[in-house]
DNA sequence: GCAGAGCGGAATGATCCGTTCCACTGCTAC
DNA sequence: GTAGCAGTGGAACGGATCATTCCGCTCTGC
């Protein structure tokens, strides 16, 4: 009789249920990320499950997609932290950008802003994951291996751009998207010449979560 | 009686009609970068024109988003070809960037590819391009300003980065498309350390052109 | 055995969109 | 003048797409 009181080894109905879960999310996660405007019937389709598994987890689609954002900014929140324990302060940096552009982290997040109403515990997340962002930025200016005139909200911008790079194969993807990072973050060590324009300001980028109207 | 032939001061309903080809293009163009599913409606609309006068030149969605493409494809060309006239080789390469970028070129050709079949002269548009910007690469690479290890074929690449970058006001767009730019040069600028992972190979990003199935 | 959690997938109803159609306008040719 | 027609606006049509609901089935846990 293993554990009465605790399921771990969690069996038949339930451990489907439990397995569901995980494979849900993940399916979801890979279409949306394919597809931002992907009907859920693809998302059930891909996870190799019927749509009422869906239904019986998340309110609708937009409880979903929710969700899914949540997640992906804590993960950026977590390789955020992950990689300030990096004592070099320009690979705490670096890393941190390979980190977000590997676990594809960003692209999620912007491309399904707006497409449902945030909580405040959101709110509070974003503004954790720009905290961490700013110190990252400042440690490396401060060491003296980043340009001085790139600011915070240039990095949201270099992820997007990394992001926007995707071929169908997801390895072949990751292995382009460091590609392209590699001439970015070579270009963000050199000082010469300036940036040209206005930097993006604080809250310039604000609209991308409003819902549309 | 001014041109009996000729009719160069276009008046009245002929007029107009020329106008409206103008407009609708336009209309088309900025509608389709927005959002390059949109409906051909909010073509019409922003056009301030009806649906008629869309379905009066062309023939149906495809052959717009077609025509619309393979002016892009033109513009690209140009932008080569001018960019090209540059004594310095390196400006040259850059002032061909810089070009695309302003145009906002890039987004529309590779966002709207796969929406139509090409034409057969929209290949061979294709292959000059693609000639154009090897010959820009190799300048600047001879010269010794661009890192050796950069292929054609991360061009597109850089320039998708580039046309990822989107805010609602579109000289703020250029703004900072320019900034990222900036980046991007400075880092092609830089020999050390070698861009990571196999180069992208030729033809490695012709199924964007394919039609879905 | 049996109550019901969990599920698959067809059915539903709403929305969206490409395309067609028709009535109207005002040039233009005669 | 005026008949004809290129050019047009926009309503109407028909098909497609989707989020969501619903029903009947399968097994598990007891």
């Amino acid at each position: 009789m293993p554990n009465p009181t605790d399921t771990p080894p969690l069996a038949g109905r339930r451990a489907q249920a439990a397995r569901n879960d995980a494979v849900i999310l993940e399916a979801a996660r890979a279409v949306f990320l394919a597809d931002p405007k992907a009907p859920i019937a693809a998302v059930a389709e891909r996870a190799g499950v019927g749509i009422s598994a869906l239904y019986r987890r998340y309110a609708g689609k937009e409880d979903l997609l929710r969700k899914l954002c949540h997640d992906g900014l804590r993960r950026f929140i977590e390789a955020a932290e992950e990689a300030a324990g990096d004592p070099d302060d320009w690979y705490a940096f670096a890393g941190f950008l390979e980190r977000v552009v590997d676990a594809d982290v960003h692209s999620l997040t912007v491309h399904l802003a707006g497409t449902f109403t945030p909580t405040p515990e959101m709110g509070r997340d974003a503004a954790r994951a720009n905290e961490l962002t700013a110190a990252l930025v400042e440690r490396a200016r401060h060491a003296g291996r980043l340009r001085p005139d790139l600011v915070v909200q240039d990095v949201g911008l270099l992820l997007e751009g990394c992001a926007a790079i995707r071929v169908p194969d997801p390895e072949r993807t990751r292995q382009l998207r460091r590609r392209h990072l590699a001439v970015l973050l070579a270009g963000l060590a050199v000082t010469d010449p300036p940036l040209p324009g206005p930097p993006p300001a604080a809250g310039e980028f604000d609209w991308r979560w409003q819902r549309p109207e």
